[in-house]
DNA sequence: ATTAATAGTTGCTAATGTCAACTATTGATT
DNA sequence: AATCAATAGTTGACATTAGCAACTATTAAT
């Protein structure tokens, strides 16, 4: 039987990713608007404490953008004392990033918020739809990632 | 029976649509880097595509922007002879913008194009899974829409 | 007729981001 | 060991995206 697809033009979905998407930006900035970090800032500090301990350049390539970049937003990190850049004691090329106590404090009330946002979000969504929902995120974000990566 | 929510801390489903939410980043800027406008030209194109005619001012609201930054916009499209604006007929003070001939024709081939890569992305997913999907990301972006609403 | 409100534009500023040139250090080659 | 190439990160110059406040022109209200 030859391949058929069921939904050919995609349409539908196109401008539904587009809304959500446009979506998800007011979102992201609203709630940072309530602490006192920026959308890259909360970002940067959220892969920081993922990962634990990174140089300039793997977290640039984590967050998918350039070292100068990264550069400036660790600069406004460090000034608030929410990351610590320290020379590398066997590259003294490298800086090894990572979260200051009080920055790990803050990203985990900040992540704690974030959640509790989403949990608001999610709430008008009935406990019968959340696996559906998730699974359908997971999908669609699984297809990105293998489309972006060629 | 009280009420019980059966996924209490959200942290999976947070981290999910960061990571899609900034996926779509990439996936947008890459996809209007092959075309000759920007991704805000893209969106105010779709807009006005979508609703025929609107003033800045509705312009501006639906794309959650504010007039001064529409104004910008504008130029840049009215320049690349994609838009049309004019002067309202019955209120002096308000400018009805309209995409120009070549502006349809533009947004058309974008769409189409738009919709390729949605096509091209989502050709992983089995179409027994797709029902699925759409089900799940339709959700949430109620969810989220209703969020930002209050 | 005067005052209010509205629609859009412009100047100024901030945040986000890139690229190219630079410094300092490390690795490779003869 | 000395030189050259590569790498890591920073800095300067610039572009884009965006908001706010002040402005002009027009319309609505008293």
């Amino acid at each position: 039987m030859p391949k058929k697809q069921k939904y050919p033009d995609c349409v539908q979905i196109a401008d539904l990713i587009a809304i959500l998407f446009s979506n998800c930006q007011v979102k992201e900035s609203r709630f940072v608007s309530e602490h006192s970090v920026s959308v890259v800032e909360f970002r940067a500090m959220r892969t920081l404490n993922e990962f634990k301990q990174l140089t300039v350049n793997q977290l640039a390539d984590k967050m998918s953008l350039t070292s100068s970049r990264i550069t400036r937003i660790i600069d406004g990190l460090v000034s608030k004392d929410i990351v610590n850049r320290e020379s590398s004691t066997t590259d003294r090329r490298v800086y090894d990033l990572s979260l200051t106590d009080y920055g790990k404090n803050e990203i985990t009330i900040m992540n704690e918020d974030y959640s509790k946002i989403h949990k608001e979000i999610l709430s008008i969504i009935p406990d019968e739809y959340y696996d559906t929902m998730v699974e359908g995120i997971t999908k669609l974000n699984d297809a990105v990632e293998r489309w972006l990566n060629h």
